[in-house]
DNA sequence: GTGAAAGCGCTAACAC
DNA sequence: GTGTTAGCGCTTTCAC
C-alpha cells in the first residue's frame, strides 16, 4: 500500500531532484524535457503515487474540464438515453459531467446554475427550456460560460446559443401519414404541455393534419393535458371511453401517457389493435412490452450531438458568431402491433 | 444586462473601499463584520453581479463539495431512481454530484475513478463493485476520499468501508413464502449474474427455499443466466417452454427479465396469470404495464440513506473508525395481477 | 534543458 | 472591526 499522504509537484521536484517547472512539464507532456530527466520523474511519480491536483490546475488555467447538465427529471427514461449520449462523447473528450435535477423547480434550477458558476464548468447543457424563457440563462453569458439548449428550444434564439433537437413536427406528421395511408382517419389526440416546444410542436402537426389531410376532427377526441405521464394517458382515455363515438387510433404525443392509455384500455376490456390502434411517441424502451408503435427521438444521439457541438464551442473563440446553430435530427417511425 | 467581465473579490474591496478579508468575511457571513459594512459590500456585490470563484475557494480550502457517483449503466431505470435518491439529499447539503457511466468497462471505471480523484471529489458513491473485488479502491483511501458501496457489495467490507443496501435475501424469501403460501410450490427460477452481491443473495433465497420449504426443484426449471436483461429472460422462457413440464410460476431475479419472460409467454399464447405466475423483482415503474408483481427494492430510499451516510463520513473526523458500517433496508412485495 | 518566481482567487492567521 | 499578507498547488514567463 502506497502513503495516505498527499504529495505535491514540490514533493515531486525535490525528490527527483529536478525543478517544479520540469516536473510540471513531464506531466503535461511538454516536449522541452529531456528524455532521461523525463523517464527519472515518471518513475518518481509513479513510486511515490503523487496525482497531479486538478483544482489548483483549473484555477491557473480557468478551465476545469467540466461540464453540467440540467435535467427536470432523471426518472423520466427519455433522459438517461440523452446523458448517455452526452456523458459518452464527454468522456472521450476528457470532461466530467455535473448532474443536476431540477425537479421541475425554477428557483432550484436557478440555484444549480449559480451552482455550476461558481464551480467554474466549462459548458452547461439546458434540457429545461420552456418556449416563453422564464429563467433567465443571461447569467451564463455574463459568466461567459457557453450553454445548449437540448431537445426543448425557447421560442427565440439568440445569436450566440445553440440548439439541438429533434424535428418534433416531422414526428407527428410521420406516425399520422401512416395511419391515412392504412385509412385510419378517426384519431384522438393527447396533447402535452404546451409550453415546452416539442410538445408544441407535435400538437401542430396533429393540428395541420386536421387541416389539410382527410383527419376527422371531434372536440371530444382531443385532449390538451398539462402532464405527460402515465396518469395524463389513463385519465384522458377514461374520459375518451365515456364518449359516445370511439376514434380508430388514439395518438398519443408522449409514450408514457400511451402506457397510460393501454392500461386504461385493457382494463376496460378493449383489444389492442383489435378493437382500437394506439401510437406512442419517443420509443421509450418498455413499450416493446406491449407491442407499443411509436416514435423513436433520437435520444441518445441528441445527447451525442449537444456535447459535441459545446465541447466544439469551448475550443473556438468564443468571440465568433455562430452560424447554423441549430441541428434538427429526423426521427424515425416504428412499428409493432399497436398499429 | 451586467457586464461580462469577470470580477473577483479584489475587485469587490476596491469598489467597496474595504479590504479582501472583510469581503471574504461577507461572502462566508462571518459574524464579525459590523451590520452597516456588510450591507455596503452586499450592495456592491450584487452591483457588480460578483460570483465567489469556488476553485480558488477549493484549493485553500481542500474540500470541493462535489461527489461522484459510479454507475454501470444509467439506461438501467434502476439506477436514476438512486441517482435521484442521492441527488436529493446531496442538494439538500449543498453538494455537486458528478455521473461516472462506467459502461461495465473495468478500464473506464479506474480512469473515471482516477479523474475524480484529481477533481478531489470530497466522496464517491460506487453501485459498481462485484463480489470479488476485481478493482482496487484503495486509491481512495491513499488519497482519502471516502466512499460507500451502494447496492452491490463486495464480498468482504474493511473496517473503514461502509455499504448502503437492501436485504436481498429476504426479497426473493418474501415472494416465494407468498406464492407458497397460495399453494405454489412449482417455480422455475431465473438467476442473474453471480458476480454481484445482489443476484447471489437473491439466488441463495431460492436455494434454501428448496432446502427447507417445500418447493420443487427441477434441474430444467433453474437458469443461471449470466445478463440480467429483458433478453436473459426472453431466451430463458423459449428455452423453459420447450421442456415438457411447466412450473405453475416463474420467479425472475430482475424485472427486466420478467419482462422477457412477459414477451416471450405471450408470443406461445400463454396468459398470465391464467397459463403460468409471473414474479419479478426490482419494482421496475414499468411492470404496472403488464401488471406484474414484483419486489420494490428501495432505490431511491437508498440513494438517500448513501447519500446522507457518505456526507455524515465527510464531516466527520476520518480517522474514527466505523461502527455499524451498513445499512440494510427492507424489500417490500408489491402485488399485481400476475400472481 | 532547466530553474526561480509570479500569480490564478480565495481564506485565515495575525496585526492593528 | 478591519487590513495585510502568506499560501493552497499548479502553470508559465523569463533567465540562465
Amino acid at each position: 500500500m502506497k502513503s495516505t499522504e498527499k504529495f505535491t509537484i514540490k514533493d515531486v521536484a525535490k525528490k527527483s531532484g529536478y525543478s517544479v517547472a520540469t516536473v510540471s512539464a513531464v506531466i503535461n507532456d511538454l516536449p522541452i524535457v529531456s528524455e532521461k530527466s523525463k523517464k527519472k520523474i515518471l518513475k518518481v511519480i509513479d513510486e511515490m503515487g503523487y496525482r497531479p491536483n486538478n483544482i489548483a490546475r483549473s484555477l491557473k488555467n480557468s478551465k476545469t474540464s467540466t461540464l453540467g447538465i440540467l435535467v427536470r427529471d432523471i426518472t423520466n427514461p427519455f433522459y438517461p438515453a440523452l446523458i448517455s449520449g452526452i456523458e459518452e462523447v464527454a468522456w472521450g473528450k476528457n470532461y466530467e459531467v455535473f448532474l443536476c435535477n431540477t425537479e421541475n423547480d425554477i428557483e432550484k434550477e436557478k440555484k444549480y446554475i449559480d451552482n455550476l458558476i461558481s464551480k467554474q464548468v466549462d459548458g452547461i447543457f439546458i434540457t429545461t427550456a420552456s418556449t416563453k424563457r422564464n429563467i433567465d440563462y443571461n447569467v451564463l453569458n455574463e459568466s461567459n460560460i457557453p450553454y445548449v439548449f437540448v431537445n426543448r428550444k425557447p421560442d427565440l434564439l439568440f445569436e450566440n446559443e445553440s440548439y439541438v433537437g429533434v424535428d418534433n413536427y416531422a414526428a407527428v406528421e410521420k406516425g399520422i401519414r401512416y395511419l391515412i395511408n392504412k385509412k385510419i382517419n378517426k384519431i384522438a389526440f393527447y396533447a402535452g404541455p404546451q409550453e415546452f416546444s416539442t410538445f408544441q410542436q407535435r400538437y401542430n402537426a396533429y393540428k395541420i393534419a386536421v387541416k389539410e389531410e382527410s383527419l376527422i376532427f371531434k372536440e371530444e377526441w382531443l385532449f390538451m393535458n398539462e402532464e405527460f405521464d402515465e396518469n395524463a394517458g389513463y385519465q384522458s382515455t377514461l374520459k375518451l371511453l365515456e364518449s359516445n363515438s370511439l376514434p380508430e387510433c388514439i395518438f398519443c404525443s408522449s409514450d408514457l401517457m400511451a402506457f397510460g392509455a393501454f392500461k386504461a384500455l385493457t382494463e376496460k376490456g378493449l383489444k389492442i389493435p383489435d378493437d382500437i390502434y394506439l401510437m406512442g411517441t419517443d420509443n421509450n424502451r418498455f413499450g416493446e412490452l406491449i407491442g407499443l408503435s411509436s416514435i423513436d427521438m433520437k435520444n441518445k444521439e441528441i445527447g451525442r450531438q449537444a456535447a459535441e457541438i459545446l465541447i466544439e464551442l469551448l475550443n473556438s473563440n468564443t468571440d465568433k458568431v455562430q452560424k447554423d446553430n441549430e441541428i434538427i435530427l429526423q426521427p424515425e417511425l416504428i412499428l409493432r402491433n399497436s398499429c
